[in-house]
Order: C-alpha cells, then structure tokens, then sequence
DNA sequence: CGGCTTCCATGAGCACCGCTCATGCAAGCG
DNA sequence: CGCTTGCATGAGCGGTGCTCATGGAAGCCG
C-alpha cells in the first residue's frame, strides 16, 4: 500500500506550484502541519527526498519535479472519472478539456472545431490555452498536464516525447499573401516571424528563381498580416493564419511546389481514451474533410 | 473530495474483472463487505451504478466498464510514481533546451557546460544561439520564446522585465589584456567595443590615476582580442573572453579594485520547473564551483 | 550580538473513515 | 421449504490524517 492518496497528491502539486509549506497549506484549506506531515509521508512512500526545504520555503528537487508532474496527470485522470462514467450511462459527453493551440490554430481552425462540438455535446466545456508553437511548444503542456490535448505542426518525428502520441491531422499549404495593390508583391520586401519554423519555408525560397530583396522579422504571424494590409510587404504564410485574410490582402496560391507543414495533435494514451478528448479528436478530423 | 481513492480504484478493477463481490474482496485480501461498502462508496462519489447485481455476481455496466479502464490508467500511473521520482536522479533527462548566450560566454563558459550536460545526459540536445548582449539581449530571446535559457550579465535590477527570472552565477573580474611584446601598454590606445556595457569599465576608469590617450571603437570583442595580438592597442576584458587568450597577448590582472561584472541567467518560471532547464543551471553552478 | 520573523518539524490528541463481524435479504434450486 | 450463493447493511473498532501547540533553524536588523 505504498501509492499516494489523491490529497498527497493535491499537496505535492500545490507545493511544488507555490514552493511554500505555508502557502501550500493555505490553498489547500489545511496546516502548514498537515502539509508537512503529507510531504513526509508521500516521500517516505515514494522513497525520494521530493523538497528541498530552505529558508525561503521548499523547492521540488528533480524527484520531486517528477512526481508534482505525474500527480497532476493522475488528479486530472481521476477528476475526469466522473463525467466520464456518467458520461457512458447517458451517453453524453460532458466534463472539461483543455486544448493548447498556436495562435493561428486557435484563430482559424479551433472555432468551427469549437462550435460543432458544442452542438453535439452541450455538457462539454473547452478550454483553450494559446502557446508559442516553439520549443516544447504545446507538447509541453500536454506533458505537465496543463492540457489534454496540444495542436501542434509535425515535430522532427525523432522530437516526439516519450509518454506522449502524436497523430497527424492534415497537411496544410503555405500560400502567398500580398498587398491587393501592389503591382509586382515580389518586389516588396519579406516579411517573415520568428515562429516560422524555417525549415518548412527556407527550403523552398533555395529552389525559387526569385528571392525577396529585403526581409523583414517581425514578432507574430498576425503582425505579418495587417502589415500585409498595409502594403509594407509580403509574405509565405500557412493557410489557416490566411482563414479570413483581412482588407487589402490578396491570397496567391503557390502552386503544386508550395511549402507545407503537417498539422497534428499531441495527448496522452490515458486521455486518448477520454471522452472529451475522443469527441474533440473526431471533431478535429472532420473539419479538415469539410 | 469527491475522487476515489487508490484502494477504491483497485475494487472496481478487480470486480470487474472477477465478475464477483466475493472473488474481488479474496483477491485482495479483504471481505466481501468490505467491497461492497467500497463499491457502494465510489458510485456514490461517481454518480453513476457500475455493476449490476445478480444472482451469479456482478457485471460492470457501461459507466462501471469505463470507471475500471480509467482506475488501471491511474493504478498504473501510481504505480510507476514510485519508480520514476527514485530514479529521478539517474534518469537522463531527453528533450531539447535552447540557450541564448553572448558570443565570449559561449565561446568561454559552455563548452565546458555542455560537455558535462552530453555527458550526463545523452538524450538531452542543447542548441546554442548566439545574441549580441545589448538591447534586450538573451533576455528578449527568452521573452519571445526563442531561447529557454538566456546567459547574460547582470541587468540594472530594475530592467528585469516581469515574466523572466534572473539569477546570478557569479562575479567575474575584468582583466587587462596587452600586446606581450609593449613596453609601456597604458600609452597604447584603449580598444573598447560596443557590446562592453559601459557602467561596468567607466566607474572604474574614473577611479583610475591614468587614462587610454586614445579610444578606439571596435566592432566586436573578438575583434578587440585580436587587434591587441596585433600590437594595435590594449583592452580591458572580462575574463570569460579572456579564457583562451590567442598568441602575442599578455593578460595582468587588475588587482582587486579591478572592474567585475555579474553572469547570470534569465528564464521564465515555468521553465525553470522543466528538467532540462533545471539541469543545465545545475551545470551553470558547477562550472563555475570548479 | 540578541531579539524578531519566517520558515519547516514534531508530538499529542482527537475525529472520522474504512475495515471486520454479524446478520439480513433476495433469488435460484433440489 | 430448507439450502446455497450471491450482495446489503449496521454496529463497532482501529488506524489514518487532521489540528493545535510548540520547537528549532536561519536570515534580518538595529
């Protein structure tokens, strides 16, 4: 009998989240006692020293990063259990899932998404978190479990982390986007961000005839595209962040060559099985066929 | 406190699986009151029957079938806590972590970071991007998500943009750097650069008896090194870029009134709170301890 | 340096939860 | 009908996990 209770586990996220006994104890409804005495319990059941305590409160050592992580996937497993089980008497799905999103997926293709699944299941709440789609991206967050499910562009396949799967959505192209005015778009100079994954583009600007004369970074794709409007440039942007192109900017197709990306989701095996998560998927699936 | 207990998530498995009140309760080692009060129990937290009851035993419904499923995903999520917080320490630590440094703490300071990193953990791949340390510096680059890590030195305190972390590694001296072969170096010109932050050499130049007849501005501080190899002219360097100091060069120390500047790191916190991070400051500290 | 504050640790006491035990009840079966 | 085989239920009890009170270590500050 040496598994944490769900309130050990409650009491090592919320340690490791406010780094404090004390604080820890507050939000929690409970002692700093209480606190301590779970600390100390679940460690001795686990075997590992999970806090280094200091005088500035109590800091998770790796062990202890390790297990305030997996405690928050299993508290999110068993706060699922409810509406899942009700869920499969009635046949609805009802309970709470939380997708993290890139900006441009979030904008162009979460809310038709959004909106067919609040049609089929009333009970079912979403909740979208934005993520840079850099670095961990929102795999990340599928693996603190900050969300259940991440919409992510294809990862070089060797990235994807361990405990997670990753399936492809569809593939998406990159289309040209220019100024409604101008006369000759490949003249302007190219506005490019710095969340665009160079890979997916830089190859294909090496087999073009043509090359942009100047180059532009700019901070965010929605920033490209209203100075797209303005007329300062142009630029290769993905399709779903050209959803609903703004005023003043024309949307050139590239051609079979055109640069793609893969769009795909991450989750976790547990919450693949979920409901919500199920809906969610099939709904993701059947936007693209549309 | 409505989520059931480890003891409780064993109970709906092993009656699903058993078919039977009695069976489940001898499997594990407990009666069959004990399971029917626990049965009992968890429905009553679900909300939903799981078993139908029978002349011949039990059989899960389909909210007692998914109730079940989602227990062994806990169970075994639990049950691997243990295994996974005690090997935390030896576990390599996989994903990728992408550090922005100036060019001479690159060239000077990870080398050797990044060697033990490789070596302590193989499945972890650092990338290394290089900033010039003025402006926002690695700083902005961790602020735009482009960097999980940003070595830099110390900002005036009040610069620390809110979102970031920053901690100090440690002090470092500047140092004089000469021409071997210059009699005299203090009449040779003062090479200075635009990245050296001013506040840090100014304030003790002006504590100084003597002065650089001349200044010269360089581009660069690798450009600086090279230009006092050439006989062109002295500098005052901080030691990092003075680590491995090329032919022709003299490096004095400027005694303990000399200059220092503080290195440190910026982050944000909840990178600070991922693995990968967390092992690389951990080095950060070592490198400097040896 | 000594009081003060701010952390976490620890022991005693108590309430409640979850177990067992004993018993009840329903349904099939000779 | 008893008898068997299943689950349900209430009383009682022990251990777990809480609070309360207190202790100890470590910075901080005049």
């Amino acid at each position: 009998m040496s598994d944490l209770s769900p309130n050990e586990l409650r009491v090592l996220v919320a340690v490791a989240e406010e780094q404090s006994f004390t604080r820890a104890g507050a939000r929690l409804g409970m002692t700093q006692s209480a606190v301590s005495h779970a600390v100390r319990g679940s460690e001795r059941k686990l075997g590992a020293v999970l806090f280094e305590r200091g005088r500035q409160g109590a800091r998770a050592t790796d062990a202890g990063l390790r297990a305030s992580t997996q405690a928050r996937h299993i508290l999110r497993l068993l706060d699922s259990m409810g509406s899942e089980t009700r869920g499969a008497a009635e046949r609805t799905v009802t309970g709470t899932v939380r997708i993290a999103a890139f900006r441009s997926a979030a904008a162009g293709l979460l809310p038709e998404v959004l909106d067919r699944l609040a049609a089929l299941h009333p009970g079912l709440h979403p909740q979208v978190s934005i993520v840079r789609d850099v670095g961990r991206g929102s795999a990340g967050e599928v693996l603190d479990a900050n969300a259940d499910l991440g919409i992510t562009t294809v990862p070089p396949t060797s990235t994807v982390p361990d405990g997670l799967i990753f399936n492809r959505l569809y593939e998406e192209r990159y289309l040209l986007a220019a100024p409604a005015k101008a006369a000759d778009p490949r003249r302007l100079p190219l506005l490019d961000w710095s969340e665009n994954c160079s890979s997916y583009t830089r190859r294909w600007w090496t087999e073009q005839d043509w090359l942009p004369e100047r180059r532009i970074m700019v901070e965010d794709d929605s920033v490209v595209l209203s100075m797209v409007a303005a007329g300062i440039g142009m630029a290769v942007m993905p399709h779903l962040t050209l959803a609903a192109p703004p005023e003043g900017v024309s949307v050139t197709d590239l051609g079979s060559t055109a640069p793609t990306r893969h769009l795909g989701y991450v989750t976790t095996p547990a919450l693949a099985r979920t409901l919500p998560v199920r809906a969610l998927i099939r709904e993701l699936r059947a936007a693209h066929a549309r």
